[in-house]
RNA sequence: UCCCCGGUAGCUCAAUUGGUAGAGUGGGUGGCUGUUAACCACUAGGUUGCUGGUUCGAGUCCAGCCCGGGGAGCCA
């Protein structure tokens, strides 16, 4: 009678009987008469122990010829054992080759360049540290969608083609194939949550979202992906209690349920568990402070670069939340500070350890007249954005959101350098395959 | 786009002042009944990114190009 297939997740469930596994060998250990075969099947990793006297001598050497990543699919008896990582082992009594894999590019020992395990992005993601980045990722998504669900935000999305720019021209994708007008990859969802959000009151988008930037560094991907949540009546504090609930949020579901995954990416968990409310809001002028008491030499006005965020987070042991910058380095659709017009209703969201900025976001412009201002100021195509002004012709009223960057959050949560890691398919300036 | 660093075995790296190309790992073969990136022995494996130059002689020095890494700007 054939036994029951199960998971390596539930093996504890079957201690005593046998069962079968369907997976792939991730590593062999041989001796002379038994062989302990680690065997991974996306939801976890087992070990399996065969004993030349249990089972016929062409099993046995099947299992002494068995390379790294063969996909195979054994039988035995699950016992609890310390010994065996995860706690259970299997004594095997069927191992059945699905396919062999002789001459596997990536070895467990040897430690691997960028630029080779990026070529082999497809097999690296079997490695035991890229299992644990997706699964956080995976876990980070959930919680992003039910976060909002919770609050009963709707889930709308956003169009990937848009016809013209939310932030500069220069990093859009342009698009050859709408005969009207020329077309774009979305640099955002926002000015559609905006509409959205005058319908539902709380929306959010969830999508893949492109830059054109030259950017080459351990912070940028051509393609990422961003949640937009966008809030009707919202001002700019609401937005940033919103942000402060959500991270917070994030963080903790990723610690209460990928402890092993955290574990085997060796992160720091005292990091992690900092991450409580509330956070530090710090207004641009005080940051700008914080700069000049570090001895940059900063003028007033300007946007913080990458060593200036690092600085300033720095000071906390918690994101930082920087609010009210200068409305000249910010995007046409902010609100202009009622107390200072030189100032724009933003906020950004630092995160700490040297990631940056995780969240943009604000308070939006409502008055019909100071848009179509900023609109002729930015030097924007006014015909473009009619839809968009529409939204304050017709009961418009204050509302603002964010965007969370979902790469450089997982980075974060996982202490990796790189958010090419953070994604499964990195998309980057000279790098497009896999 | 700019600045810095690199390209040597399948992979990660070493090679003294310009003087016969080396190790680990992976592959192969053999050994081992409790391994935890197992271990031990043996073994195969090279047009030193490309093109040109200097030199008796270039992995090493020079020029150009290609590719990669890190950073800046910009951003999430």
């Amino acid at each position: 009678m054939a036994t029951p297939v199960v998971t390596i997740s539930k093996l504890g469930d079957h201690v005593g009987s046998d069962v079968t596994l369907r997976g792939w060998l991730y590593n062999r250990r041989s001796k002379g008469k038994l062989h302990f075969l680690i065997i991974r099947d996306g939801t976890g990793m087992a070990q399996g122990v065969v004993f030349k006297k249990n089972v016929s001598e062409e099993m046995f050497e099947l299992c002494d010829k068995l390379p790294q990543e063969a996909s195979v699919i054994v039988t035995g008896t699950v016992k609890a054992d310390e010994r065996a990582p995860g706690g259970y082992e299997l004594g095997l009594s069927e191992v059945e080759l699905v396919q062999g894999a002789e001459g596997y590019p990536i070895a467990l020992q040897s430690g691997h360049g960028p630029d080779f395990l990026l070529t082999h992005r497809h097999l690296w993601l079997r490695s035991k540290r890229q299992l644990a980045i997706m699964r956080i990722r995976h876990e980070v998504i959930q919680a992003i969608h039910d976060f909002y669900y919770e609050r009963e935000f709707i889930h709308v999305d956003a169009p990937i083609f848009t016809p013209a720019a939310c932030e500069g021209t220069t990093t859009l994708f342009e698009v050859d194939y709408f005969e009207d007008e020329k077309a774009y990859l979305t640099q955002s969802g926002q000015l559609y949550m905006e509409a959205a959000c005058m319908a539902h009151g709380k929306v959010y988008c969830f999508g893949p979202t492109f830059r054109a930037e030259k950017s080459k560094t351990r912070r940028h991907l051509t393609e990422f992906w961003m949640v937009e949540p966008e809030v009707a009546y919202a001002d700019l504090d609401d937005v940033m209690q919103l942000a402060e609930d959500f991270v917070c949020h994030i963080v903790k579901r990723v610690l209460e349920r990928r402890q092993a995954e955290l574990a085997d990416l060796e992160r720091d968990l005292s990091k992690l568990e900092a991450i409580v409310p509330p956070f530090p809001r710090v207004s641009y002028d005080e940051a700008v402070e914080i700069l000049k008491k570090a001895g940059r030499d900063f003028e007033w006005g300007g946007d913080f670069g990458a060593p200036d965020e690092t600085i300033i987070s720095e000071a906390y042991d918690r994101p930082v939340m920087i609010h009210r910058y200068p409305a000249a380095v910010k995007a046409f659709y902010m609100k202009a500070d009622p107390e200072d017009a030189k100032k724009a209703l933003c906020v950004d969201v630092i995160a700490p350890e040297g990631v940056g900025e995780i969240i943009g976001g604000g308070q939006r412009a409502d008055d019909l007249a100071y848009l179509e201002g900023k609109i002729e100021e930015h030097g924007l195509p006014k015909e473009s954005f009619e839809w968009f002004l529409d939204i304050r012709r017709w009961g418009s009223v204050p509302h603002g959101g964010f965007g969370l960057g979902i790469e450089r959050t997982v980075a974060w949560i996982c202490g990796i350098e790189h958010v090419r890691e953070a994604i499964p398919f990195p998309r980057m300036l000279y790098r497009i395959y896999p």
